[in-house]
DNA sequence: AGTGGCATGTAAGGCGTTACATGATTTC
DNA sequence: GAAATCATGTAACGCCTTACATGCCACT
């Protein structure tokens, strides 16, 4: 899937591995995240398959920039990706879960006190959705009115993001509440 | 993490790998899934590791079953891990959002198709998590009252699918209709 | 006659993380 | 003087998915 995080990125503008890292880290992230390693191993082979092109451009004092391109059979790879409907519902992992699912043993305290850290985590995430995400895609339709249509699906994906952690705290709340109570 | 997850199971009490996989599918796949072949693999490396050990049970007219019991040493571990608080939060990747961040070339029709097939999926979710859920929980504590604060805190996992996928209706909801308008 | 459940596993491939390797420039 | 930013990549390893392989029994 990072393939097409990286031929979306890309249908915007050129990008260089590191400007993809950047570009992932302040919009993707949240629901496709990547290693900057990871995106080298899949420029190359993009690049393989002929659906990027790239360039290097020279610089002073530090690494040539790699700068790729959408080639048109990348553009029409994207859109046949984007045309086909998702049937389906991605697996969910969660690490707190499994542990608290298992945690009857290690007693309420320990449990409780876990609970309470996670909530702090928590809560900044729901800060930086309604703070830093917001801001960005405003400033990016700001810049440039052309996105308009793609930044209110951008929007729908932060707003996705604000209610997730709002739910999860509420969950987390609902359930230290009910251990308090009956554990 | 499907280390974890074996142990866990095979704390309450010994099972096969077929019986691995009834028991994940009902009652940790919502947040922590497995395939058959990896609990085999998975169950081989355990048992290398001296956390687990097997026993083969003859049986007339089927390979062998071969029953998993947990160790001492596996239930060291396994207490250790719950016991390590966990300060992070687990990478989110969702490929219905994904492809919504970069639909605006496709169109609000081939959109909207999208997010309303989705509805139907994620209605189904809620029911399951409502019911089936739901009623296997109520179930196990009435045949076993010992696992009462087990199910305490399998209740609360629970709990978080029924309000996740909840939130995941209402997203939709609201994003159909702010596209309906916008788009 | 075919599907689904019971029961075990191996092999190949995909995708991703973490660590390693290098090195100049800019900022605190 | 140290840390962060810019900039690219390789290598080892881990975890997981999909496909393959086998075969009986019960039910429809």
């Amino acid at each position: 899937m990072l393939k097409y995080v990286i031929l979306g990125a890309l249908n915007y503008h050129p990008m260089s591995g590191y400007d993809l890292k950047q570009f992932t880290d302040r919009s993707t992230a949240n629901f496709w995240h990547a290693e900057l390693s990871q995106i080298y191993v899949t420029l190359k082979s993009l690049e393989k398959e002929g659906l990027i092109s790239s360039k290097a451009i020279p610089q002073e004092g530090r690494p040539d920039r790699r700068v790729y391109t959408i080639t048109e059979s990348g553009q029409q790879a994207l859109t046949d990706w984007l045309r086909v409907p998702f049937t389906e519902i991605d697996q969910y992992k969660d690490t707190l879960l499994l542990k608290l699912f298992f945690s009857a043993q290690i007693g309420k305290e320990a449990i409780l006190a876990q609970l309470h850290l996670q909530r702090g985590l928590h809560q900044k995430l729901v800060d930086q959705f309604q703070n830093e995400t917001a801001e960005r895609i405003a400033q990016t339709v700001e810049k440039v009115p052309a996105l308009r249509r793609d930044a209110l699906l951008w929007e729908a994906t932060r707003r996705f993001g604000e209610m997730t952690e709002e739910t999860y705290l509420r969950w987390l709340d609902e359930t230290i509440a009910t251990l308090e109570i009956n554990f």
